[in-house]
DNA sequence: TGACAAAACTAACGGTTATTAGTTTTTATA
DNA sequence: TATAAAAACTAATAACCGTTAGTTTTGTCA
């Protein structure tokens, strides 16, 4: 069953970590086994070992590519030209975006992080408290130039992350169905608060 | 060992459960074992059986222990005499006042439910959208009042709950160490955003 | 078509899981 | 101090876990 050989390289590989990710998200990572994944694959679960390593590999794989698309999007925010709260809306939105469009993927990483095996976990933790440091040094800059109110940016930055990352969105978004709406409210609402 | 009968009946029990809160929320319901729980208490696995039924049984009271209180609270807040925007204000801080005092069991109670088998799964879900009705169903009428902006109530109940629910406290708390202060802060930011 | 490699298969492994059955120890009360 | 209940213990169970070794099937390209 060889495939076009060089090009498609990976691609098994990466079609069982997407259906690793739907799973791990709806059942969680430790309550998933290897015999129920490779079910859903329609193959036997010694199968899989032909395409990864182990089964903590996989998590390593989701959890690790979401942090760097997270920093990567960091990191172009800063380097905008722009006013700080233009940077924030670019970051809520990004989340949202990355939500919706990658939900089993984002969820695993945001809930399921904690079962990585050390030193994994450890190297996981340091990249989120540098993205959320970066976060903390753009509201900072924003309270300097009068653009936000004089909160503490951590707190700030906690709140805005906790909102973005725990939303349920696919009860939501099935209701809803309008999505550049749906961002638009909850950026609002982050920004702007909920009293006139 | 016989206890004070009748009093202190169902104490080690409790004691059980609070011990495998603090447990599952370090490491997950599924990724922790009964051998694990009963060394932290001193004991041989079985010996638990002598006090709990399974270790989902566990699980089930943490979670619906959680949704009880949540509930009585949310009747409460909703029988004072006040204005819609005080009523907000008391729920967060209800939210907040749980995970600084309760923080293992909300967390538990937030991150673990999925691990409920069912029924008991969909019954929790089922006190979760009932509190999730009221509490949108205040937003509709401060928005009536002109006390809220026009916004989506489900919208922003869904923010101001992920916001609360995901808050990791332990690092902050510690730091901040001003619990009063970090409450404010918090509400604040959810009610009147971050612009000034 | 024959050769080679990719990817599937079966069988089995040691280890861990929650839980039971039956027994012994501990402790409070009468 | 004798009694009875509460709560600990040891031993063992069947089920399931991730993973390995070795073999067979499948598909592609020369």
């Amino acid at each position: 069953m060889a495939r076009i050989r060089t090009i498609n390289k990976g691609t098994r590989r990466e079609l069982i970590n997407d259906t690793a990710a739907a799973l791990f998200r709806a059942k969680g990572f430790t309550a998933s086994s290897m015999r129920e994944l490779a079910e859903k694959m329609g193959v036997e679960a010694p199968s899989l070992y032909n395409h990864i390593g182990s089964k903590g590999e996989i998590l390593h794989s989701i959890c690790f590519k979401i942090a760097r698309e997270f920093l990567h999007n960091m990191k172009q925010v800063m380097q905008m030209p722009a006013n700080e709260l233009t940077r924030i809306e670019a970051i809520i939105r990004f989340h949202l975006f990355m939500m919706l469009n990658h939900y089993d993927e984002v969820f695993v990483a945001n809930h399921e992080w904690r079962q990585l095996e050390e030193p994994a976990r450890s190297e996981f933790l340091s990249l989120r408290n540098q993205y959320e440091q970066q976060f903390s040094q753009i509201i900072s800059q924003g309270i300097k130039a009068g653009e936000f109110k004089k909160v503490e940016p951590q707190i700030a930055v906690l709140v805005i992350l906790s909102a973005v990352r725990g939303l349920e969105f696919l009860n939501l978004a099935k209701k809803h169905r309008n999505t550049p709406n749906l961002t638009t409210d909850i950026t609002n609402h982050l920004l702007k608060g909920l009293i006139p």
